[in-house]
This record gives C-alpha cells, structure tokens and sequence, in this order.
DNA sequence: AAACTGACTTCTC
DNA sequence: GGAGAAGCCAGTT
C-alpha cells in the first residue's frame, strides 16, 4: 500500500486545503497540487475537484492554473478572462494570456 | 450501474 | 526536443 490517509482526509480533502494554501499573489499548477497531495498523476482529478469544489469561496480555485501557466477553466461567472484579471489584480504576472510562472508560481514545500 | 469525459501531467520513444 | 500513450479521481450521462 499506498501510504495512509494524511490526517485521515481523502485525496480531495488534501487538494483542497493545499490549494487553500496557495498565497494570494502567487499561482499553482494542478500537477503540482497533485504532487503535494500525493499523487503526481492526479492532475486532471484536482481539475475536476475545482471545476465541483464545493469550497467555491474557501478554495481559491482562480490561483491554480496549467504547468504552462495557461488559465485552463473557470467554473465561476467571467471565465478565463475574468480570472485572468484577478490574478493580475492580485499581482500575478502575465505573459500574454499565461501566468508568468518564473515569477508567480508558488514555491510550497 | 457501467462507461464516458474532463479545469492535466508525466513518462517513454 | 517533439509526439504519443498512460495514469489519476470523480462527476455526468
């Protein structure tokens, strides 16, 4: 097995207060949420746990982006653009329509 | 209830 | 280094 539960929470629970971690300012990658979840192929649940997050206010879903730094989805009314603008509200450096990861990737460890 | 799909990433060739 | 396949979890159909 696979190693236990950490503090007893799921797989979600963990990506969710991960991503709550996530300081304003600075943006994360699902891969890398995935990873300090515990599962470095996971990306593409967390996706699906931000697309559902039933933590809409608590988790800021907006912070997490592609490896690329490509703003994939946004659940919430405004889509990418509107995410875009909070993050670049937030100090978040853009390239174009990406995240300037050199610079705004949160840096967890 | 089973199969498909998706806000993705990493590994291999 | 570009292209293809595999892998992960849960919501939808």
């Amino acid at each position: 097995m696979v190693h236990l539960n950490y503090m007893g929470l799921s797989f979600k629970d963990r990506v969710y207060r991960t991503t709550k971690k996530i300081p304003r300012g600075r943006v994360a990658t699902y891969g890398q949420i995935a990873r300090l979840a515990g599962n470095p192929h996971a990306a593409r649940a967390v996706g699906l746990f931000m697309k559902t997050n039933p933590h809409a206010p608590i988790v800021p879903c907006h912070r997490v982006v592609a490896l690329n730094g490509a703003l994939t989805g946004y659940s919430a009314k405004g889509g990418i653009k509107k995410k875009k603008e909070m993050l670049i509200r937030e100090g978040v450096k853009f390239r174009g329509d990406r995240a300037d990861l050199k610079v705004s990737r949160w840096k967890a460890r």
